[in-house]
DNA sequence: GCTGTATAGTTTGATAGTCAAACAATTTGA
DNA sequence: TCAAATTGTTTGACTATCAAACTATACAGC
């Protein structure tokens, strides 16, 4: 029961140090034009295949309506392309264009580290028992019911 | 390698579906005119001893004036009692009222629920043996330098 | 082929969150 | 006693967010 309250504290301190962590990660880079926001926005899009705002927003759990307003500065500053499809013109294709791309890299290195510095404090077995740890509680967050309130 | 993958997945994924609970636990519960934002500020006064601004300004890392903000609609809605120091008339005191702690507790079980969800997952060793990774991870993200970019 | 309905995005209006800088009140120390 | 430091509030500017109104396009049934 401690034990709990111990972990509750470690959990919450480790989200608030990884989140402030991410921003001085941007500011102190190259890309300083764009927030955090702006990065998952980018996450989000990927280097890959070109894809929908509503794809986009969906993976962001927004409104299509909020990021059309970030793909706005975005593609602005020459982070992000926004093009209407040919094949179906009410759709709005996103991809990373080269700025974009380096962004992406960058932020991947942080998350990256970030990894490292975890797994290198377990042995292999360890370290595949967290993430099997990590996918049950996913699992179990996601079932739902039993968090209520 | 594949496993550090693996876990930068599992580890975005966990943060995402997190805060999405911790939202909807509050849309669904009693605190409706309340948002994540306020019940962290919420959090941070916590139900003891009343505290400075400056004190729960510092522990949410933002500045004064975004607190007295939050502050505002937290005391106009009765969850937050906010009066000046008798001692040094500069400063001023933030405490929980009735509702405030009400708040707090219903919060707190959030996280009970969500601890008890991931320790029931892990013998008793394996439980201190994650707390003290988590401590170790924690010195390390101070640590500072060893994360860079 | 029309026409009405569905779908995809954008725009608008409102509210929240954020910071830096200007400001006001109070304390402290020289 | 008065200048400097400390603590908060206010202001101005910008970002983030949603819901609802709106625009443009596609599709389905006649």
């Amino acid at each position: 029961m401690d034990l709990e309250k111990a972990l509750n504290t470690l959990f919450v301190t480790l989200f608030q140090d990884i989140l402030s962590l991410e921003e001085k990660a941007l500011i102190r880079g190259e890309f300083q034009d764009i927030t955090i926001n702006d990065m998952h926005v980018i996450e989000a899009i990927g280097p890959g295949e070109a894809q929908t705002s509503s794809t986009v927003a969906g993976k962001l759990s927004v409104t299509v309506g909020t990021l059309t307003k970030a793909v706005d500065r975005l593609s602005r500053n020459g982070y992000v392309l926004r093009e209407r499809s040919e094949d179906d013109k009410r759709l709005v294709l996103l991809s990373l264009m080269e700025k974009g791309r380096r962004a992406y890299a960058h932020h991947q290195k942080f998350h990256e580290n970030m990894i490292k510095a975890v797994v290198s404090r377990f042995d292999g077995e360890e370290a595949e028992f967290l993430a099997r740890s990590l996918e049950d509680l996913i699992g179990y967050l996601r079932g739902g019911t039993d968090i209520k309130l």
